[in-house]
RNA sequence: GGUUCCGUAGCUCAGUUGGAUAGAGCAACAGCCUUCUAAGCUGUGGGUCGAGCGUUCGAACCGCUCCGGAAUCACCA
């Protein structure tokens, strides 16, 4: 039984009964707290129809509704708002089914097929703060489409080449001194971006270099001959000589082991893998349709270009004039590629919003060509930069937080609280660690997800990390506090599920089931805004909730046993979904700690 | 300059798509463990929702103008 439903066609025919058809649309929400009742109707709209005052109407709507909805139990109104209360059995009722519900908060199938590609790193460099955002909201959001019921394929573009690449390549070959991860002990990404590194220090030295001896820093910026060796070594990979391909299989081959590792502490994965090694020569039949559409237009140097001036936008470059191809081409390519192969329903990019301007022309540009179809289902799903107090992370300046560090960092903070609480006691080490784990990362994903992902956010390593309050770990304890009843309850050999015997719910209890209840209009609203954050601010308030009642009511000792029961039903309906909002977050939560 | 986005408590952030007296957490202060896990609970203080005008029964939310900030506007990806 539907509830909106439920409340919507009661009220349709309370309203039809008092005025006739009128045509309004109902404003039907959730009372605040600070009312009494569990529904409120907004009557201003109907005040055309009644011709009356705002509190006559309510009125006369909340007894017709009393009178003819055996399940509204009572209503009060105050100024234009009607509150109406639905009775304890009704609630109950609610609870028993929601109890009963196996895939309670997933959706039935829609048979859409939705791609959403995340993370895209380049493989000169290990992952950083940045890209943790990335895959914490590119993998949440693949969740949360597939609980409302969507196929999802999860889509990493890995960028493999290019002259950052190279950088990295030509300064190992230069000052390596044949240095593996097996040789040094560091992990294959790390190692790479140490060679990253290396390069801009002799690029920079170069510079310095020519600029004393009178070049201008432009020139010197392209006359550096370590630069100059980069770039040849980008031809020489494009012409696929065997040495350069080589050494580029091989260390990218260690990037890969390393952003394994990190992909797997992270507790993110992916459907597909796709390299920009064999994309990226995509999308020129695009441009030459373009082209013969009038869509596209050709310089006198050969390169081809779109003019969205007419649009607001300018110029933009679509091949070059050696016809080699740009970001764009690639992308054109890419998207052409997707909705083709997997006929996809809608295809979803999370990319930094740096790149707001890239989706934009993209999108036009598909359009233009005649693909709106495709240009309308794609999102970009835009999230703003994660800085530091210091201010925006750089490379090169070595103020970006490594993923690995973050994610070791976090862990160990867990664990030194769980052994300065004394929690784990009596657990074997192994659990005791996958406890810390759990928790760390719960903390860090939390802290992230809670947040809208266009904003700027702010991260201060020292203090953004909290174990208490509005993060992971809290929402994580109430569930681990709730096998702990479930556990002791099974100990004494209580048969808490069998008791079908219906009891009377106290208000906290109601609060919990309509809480509970909620849960599925939570589950598509963060669906239809690809929105973490919804999920997140509903388990912490669910768990809020609990952790009052928890506090004023005790579920073990209560000594009626029907009562009982029923509590111990209720925290365990509580316990499973948080366990299920949680997991749509990507965080996994304890049974104790 | 063009485009897009952001501005809510000292700090970090919510705010259910236009509803009631704008909410949490942190930080500060004051309480609650011989009782199911105190990573918890309760209380106090803290606001010109950047500013102004407009739309309407009603605006943090919609529109316009301005102020402040971010990103972007490459033959990089």
């Amino acid at each position: 039984m539907n509830l909106d439903q439920l409340l919507s066609d009661a009220v349709k025919s309370a309203i039809n009964a008092l005025y006739g058809g009128a045509e309004a649309p109902l404003q039907i929400q959730k009372t605040r707290k600070e009312f009494e009742g569990d529904y409120t109707l907004v009557v201003f709209p109907l005040l055309k129809a009644s011709r009356k005052s705002p509190e006559a109407t309510a009125s006369e709507i909340g007894e017709y509704l009393v009178a003819h909805t055996p399940q509204i139990s009572g209503f009060n109104v105050i100024k234009g708002f009607l509150n109406l209360s639905l009775d304890s059995a009704f609630w109950a009722e609610r609870f028993a089914e929601i109890a009963a519900d196996e895939r309670f908060g997933q959706a039935a199938p829609t048979g859409r097929t939705i791609m959403i590609e995340y993370s895209s790193p380049n493989t000169n460099k290990p992952l950083h703060l940045g890209h943790i955002r990335n895959n914490l909201l590119g993998y949440s959001v693949a969740r949360i489409l597939q609980a409302n019921g969507h196929n999802v394929i999860k889509a990493n573009l890995v960028n493999d080449r290019g002259i950052h690449i190279c950088k990295s390549m030509l300064a190992w070959k230069l000052y390596g001194g044949g240095e593996t991860p097996a040789s040094s002990g560091m992990k294959g990404d790390h190692l790479v971006g140490k060679y990253y590194v290396e390069f801009d220090k002799h690029y920079k030295e170069q510079i310095r270099e020519l600029t004393a001896s009178g070049q201008s820093e432009e020139e010197a910026k392209k006359n550096a001959p370590i630069m100059r060796e980069a770039q040849e070594m980008l031809r020489r990979w494009e012409a696929k000589d065997p040495e350069v391909y080589g050494l580029w299989e091989t260390m990218n081959g260690w990037v890969y082991e390393g952003f394994d590792v990190t992909y797997k502490a992270l507790g993110v994965d992916f459907d597909k893998v796709y390299y920009e090694s064999q994309t990226y020569l995509l999308g020129k039949s695009l441009v030459e349709e373009g082209l013969q559409k009038g869509v596209f237009f050709r310089k006198e140097d050969g390169s081809v270009w779109i003019d969205l001036e007419a649009d607001g936008l300018d110029q933009k470059l679509l091949l070059r004039g050696d016809g080699t191809s740009v970001y764009m081409t690639q992308d054109l390519g890419t998207a052409f590629r997707r909705f083709e192969e997997n006929r996809l329903d809608e295809m979803i990019y999370v990319v930094g919003n740096e790149q707001n301007y890239h989706f934009q022309v993209l999108k036009l540009i598909l359009k233009k060509l005649g693909y709106a179809d495709w240009s309308d289902h794609i999102f970009h799903l835009s999230y703003g930069m994660v800085e530091l107090p210091e201010g925006k992370m750089k490379s090169r300046e070595g103020t970006v937080v490594d993923a690995d560090d973050l994610i070791a960092a976090m862990i160990a903070t867990a664990r030194e609280m769980s052994d300065e609480l004394g929690k784990l006691d009596g657990c074997s080490e192994q659990e005791a660690a996958d406890v810390a784990a759990m928790v760390g990362l719960g903390a860090l994903k939390y802290f992230i997800l809670k947040v809208d992902p266009r904003k700027t956010m702010l991260f201060d390593p020292r203090e953004s990390i909290d174990f208490n309050g509005n993060t992971g770990p809290f929402i994580q304890y109430t569930h681990a506090r709730i096998r702990s009843i479930l556990r002791k309850a099974e100990e004494a050999g209580i048969d808490f599920r069998s008791g079908a015997e219906s009891v009377a719910l106290l208000p906290e209890e109601i609060a919990l089931v309509k809480t509970l209840a909620d849960y599925p209009a939570t589950v598509r609203a963060a669906g239809e805004n690809f929105a973490p954050s919804i999920v997140g601010a509903y388990a912490y308030e669910l768990a809020k909730s609990f952790n009052g009642y928890y506090h004023d009511h005790s579920i073990l000792r209560e000594e009626n046993v029907a009562v009982r029961d029923m509590r111990i039903r209720l925290a365990e309906q509580v316990a499973r979904t948080i366990r299920s909002a949680m997991a749509l977050l990507g965080i996994e939560v304890p049974e104790r700690m």
